[in-house]
DNA sequence: GATTAATACTTGACTACTCAAGTATACTCA
DNA sequence: TGAGTATACTTGAGTAGTCAAGTATTAATC
C-alpha cells in the first residue's frame, strides 16, 4: 500500500510543526537559526546560493531571510571580490554571540522535545531523515 | 552536547522541505493533503478545532486553509446543529474523488522519496517521529 | 437567571516561504 | 571578440502559516 509512505511523510510534517513551534529562542525563529548555523565559523562568508542548496530553499527564500537579519545587524554581506554577481554573507560579532546563546537555549528546547528518545534513537532518527529524498 | 538534539531537528527540517517540494499532486499541496486526509471517511464532518489540534496547527490556520478548498468545492461546511459556535467540515463527493486520486499519486512520490529506506526503516522512522515533542 | 468564564471560530497584520520574470555579470567558443 | 548561454542574485505576486484581538455562543456558578 503506497499510502504507508504518505503516512510516514505526514508524521514528518507533524513532527516538524512541533519542532518549529518549540524552537523559537532569543528572538530568532527556527528558520533563522537554520540559516545562521552554516554561517558559524566562516571567515570569508558564504554565498546565498550555496546556503539555498544546503538548506533546500530557493535563492529567493535566502534573499528574503537575510534581509531582516541584516537590518538587525546579525548578518552582514559584502560583494564577492572574485565575482561581482555574488555576495558573501557572514555573522557580525554581535550576531555570532547571539547565535551562540540562541543555540544553547535551542539545545535545551530540542533536548526536551526529544526527551522520549534515547541518544541512540536520536542518532538513528537523524540518519533516517538524511536518507529522505536525498 | 545539547547541539546534537538541535542537529537532529535541523535534519528534520531539511527532510520536511524535501517532502513538501515533492508532494504537490493534482493541484493539491502537501499542506492541503494533510488537512484533507482526516476528512476521509467522516459522514458527519469534523470540527476545525479538532483538526487544528490533530495537525498541530492553530484554529486560525485551519480557517485559512479551508477557505480556498471551499471555493474549489473540495470541502463543504455546515453549522454544527448541537453547537452554534462550531462548524463541521467534510469532503464533497468531488473532493473525495480528487483526494483519492491525489493520495494515489502522492503515494508514488512518497515511495520514491523514501526509496532508500526499507519498509521496516520507514515504520521505524514513523515511530520515532511520533515521539518527537508529543 | 444574570455574570463570568471558556470555547469556537474569524479577521488583520505579519513572517516565511514559493515561482516566474528581470538584471547584472561571468563563462564558452566559433 | 562578440554572441549566446549560464549563474547569482532580486523583485513582484501569491500561498501557508503565525499571533493577538474580536465576535458569537455555550457552560458554570452564585
Amino acid at each position: 500500500m503506497p499510502t504507508d509512505a504518505v503516512e510516514t511523510l505526514l508524521a514528518l510534517a507533524a513532527a516538524h510543526a512541533r519542532a518549529v513551534r518549540a524552537l523559537e529562542v532569543r528572538g530568532l525563529s527556527f528558520a533563522e537559526l537554520r540559516l545562521l548555523v552554516p554561517l558559524r565559523g566562516t571567515q570569508t562568508g558564504r554565498r546565498p546560493t550555496e546556503l539555498a542548496h544546503e538548506l533546500h530553499l530557493t535563492a529567493s527564500g535566502v534573499t528574503r531571510a537575510l534581509l531582516p537579519l541584516e537590518r538587525r545587524h546579525i548578518v552582514e554581506r559584502r560583494r564577492d571580490p572574485d565575482d561581482a554577481r555574488a555576495s558573501l554573507a557572514m555573522l557580525t560579532p554581535a550576531g555570532s554571540e547571539l547565535l551562540d546563546e540562541a543555540l544553547e537555549a535551542a539545545g535545551e528546547r530540542a533536548t526536551r522535545l526529544l526527551r522520549r528518545l534515547s541518544v541512540g534513537q536520536q542518532k538513528q532518527l537523524q540518519r533516517l531523515l538524511e536518507e529522505v529524498g536525498s
